[in-house]
DNA sequence: AAAAAAATCCCGTAAACACGGGAGTTTTAA
DNA sequence: TTAAAACTCCCGTGTTTACGGGATTTTTTT
């Protein structure tokens, strides 16, 4: 027998945590090493001990898996990443897939699809959970944003005017006002109203 | 020693169960007797067996957590029910409550946590995790709109001007703006962006 | 029947937005 | 290394909002 996979579980749900800890248990190949609540404890990990498997939350505290997966991944390249999301967070996979994710999992998953996606992961290959996606996918297509789309759509949520939100990060207000543009022109929408609507539906608030 | 309470665990995702399990079998006066992927076994287990008291997660596949509480309360009226839920569906807990729900837990709770609610709710008390709902909230206490109120909230979100909202329901646009001023009283918030923002947190869109 | 709440309507002004353009620089990916 | 993509900045114009005041008429509640 070989050395055991040696995981790590990202998640701020204990439950999740406990639960994903519960059914590795039932499989030999693999152990859970550590886990960790939000961002900064998983890099530490990451620093410290000799992580092969992540299963990352896409959900987290401080900044959302999909960019820890990508920092992650620029600075452990050898991990591998399986993301988690429950059903209804279905649409950001494919972020997190591009972020160098090699698989996903929905929390909803059973032990034998686990182990799957453990052995074809691991094998180098990329894990996809077809079934369970394709079931009900008639998606809420939240455009792809940029980094500093994202920073501001969350201000304009706030309620900030373009000029608070340009001195808030040192910019022009004529540069908000052209990423406010773009926001608009990526939600197919002409007014804040329908802007936060949709990005709160599409949960990106 | 009391015979334990026996537990019914109602969630689709097979990690919650597990999570669940693991934290609750740490709790020597309680017992797991059953779990439930759907409201259909739910209502089975129910029939079955015993139940004392159920863990109620607020989205299953069938119908939701949300009606299965009432449905639960109705036929099994003794039956305790926790509602859990995520962090960001934590605006339906009042839902919950109202359905009949004795309390709930976030999916984030420890098992210290857990332990209070179960104490609590099976001392005839309501159990209610301030300290999570605190740490962030602003309000899920959705203010109490009038109907007319809501209408004029709903068609501002939609992303229509005051001139198109009056014209649609035969108002002045004056009038139109009175309302849109009492929303902003009542959310206490000076803007579309917020009042949107806010009014989809409480779900009112 | 009286009081309270909701719904209706009016006005003026400064600020912010929506939208049409255009253009240079830096970063990332091919 | 080269082409996209992302980010940055600028302008002008008409529209709409935000917010400060009101007031009157229905409807609901007590």
């Amino acid at each position: 027998m070989e050395k055991k996979i040696s995981i790590l579980l990202i998640d701020d749900h204990a439950m999740v945590i406990e639960g994903m800890k519960a059914i590795l248990q039932l499989i030999p190949s693999v152990q859970v090493k550590a886990t960790a609540n939000n961002a900064f404890e998983a890099m530490d990990t990451l620093k410290q001990l000799d992580i092969q498997l992540c299963f990352l939350d896409i959900n987290l505290p401080d900044i959302s898996g999909i960019d820890l997966c990508l920092k992650i991944k620029k600075e452990f390249p050898k991990v591998h990443i399986i993301g988690l999301s429950t059903f209804s967070q279905r649409s950001y996979i494919a972020q997190m897939m591009q972020n160098g994710a090699s698989g996903y999992l929905l929390k909803s998953a059973t032990k034998e699809e686990i182990e799957e996606a453990i052995t074809t992961i691991l094998a180098g290959k990329l894990f996809f959970n077809i079934s369970s996606l394709d079931a009900n996918h008639h998606d809420k297509n939240a455009p792809l944003l940029t980094r500093r789309e994202k920073e501001i759509l969350i201000l304009i949520a706030d309620g900030l005017t373009n000029n608070e939100i340009a001195s808030r990060l040192f910019l022009s207000s004529h540069t908000v006002d052209s990423h406010r543009k773009n926001l608009f022109i990526k939600f197919d929408v002409n007014n804040v109203a329908l802007l936060v609507k949709k990005a709160s539906q599409a949960d990106l608030l």
